[in-house]
DNA sequence: GCCAACGTTGGC
DNA sequence: GCCAACGTTGGC
């Protein structure tokens, strides 16, 4: 039996969070009070076991425009609460209202996130492909649809040389 | 369990 | 507006 390891702090992790900016831009999280937001309605098992089971406090998010012009990692931010269930699929008047989710046995989960940074200058779809060490990030495949996506340490700091900016995290 | 039909996402 | 790539649904 090998002598007990000592506990190391788990390594932080790197996301990407897709938003239409029509509904919900990073514009709109600076805007916030506590510049927090619950990322809800995300209806896509995949994201959603992401979400619950492995997003932890302290892990790192792109925030990335889709059908926007221009389509690009526009900031990052913060996991502030871990998963937890998605109201909004509880609400029939809601758009995201998903009857087969229920309080006591929801289907659906969500994180908060606050804003680190707003890029000075965001990085486009174009410039992604273009970059030799973010052109085969999730975002930039072909069909790759998750709405919300592992991205790798190195990528992080890629994007942030790109986007001109000190990794603040 | 298979798979065709259908709906959605999201880049182009 | 188009359509490829998925994911979901439902008949069998």
């Amino acid at each position: 039996m090998a002598a007990k390891k000592k506990s190391t702090p788990s390594a932080r992790q790197y996301w990407l969070f897709k938003s239409e900016p029509e509904s919900y831009s990073i514009v709109d999280l600076a805007k916030e009070p506590t510049k927090t937001t619950f990322w809800d309605g995300v209806r896509n098992y995949q994201a959603r076991n992401l979400l619950r089971d492995t997003i932890r406090l302290g892990d790192r998010v792109l925030f990335y425009h889709s059908n926007a012009d221009p389509m690009a990692i526009v900031g990052t931010a913060e996991v502030v609460k871990t998963g937890y269930p998605d109201h909004t699929a509880f609400d029939p008047q809601d758009h995201h209202y998903d009857p087969k989710s229920k309080p006591d046995e929801p289907t659906w989960f969500m994180v908060d996130v606050r804003l680190l940074q707003v890029f000075p200058k965001l990085v486009t779809r174009d410039e992604l492909k273009a970059c030799v060490d973010l052109r085969d990030m999730m975002v930039i495949r072909q069909g790759a649809r998750l709405s919300i996506q592992p991205v790798t340490a190195a990528e992080w700091q890629a994007v942030h040389r790109l986007a001109g900016v000190k990794d603040k995290s």
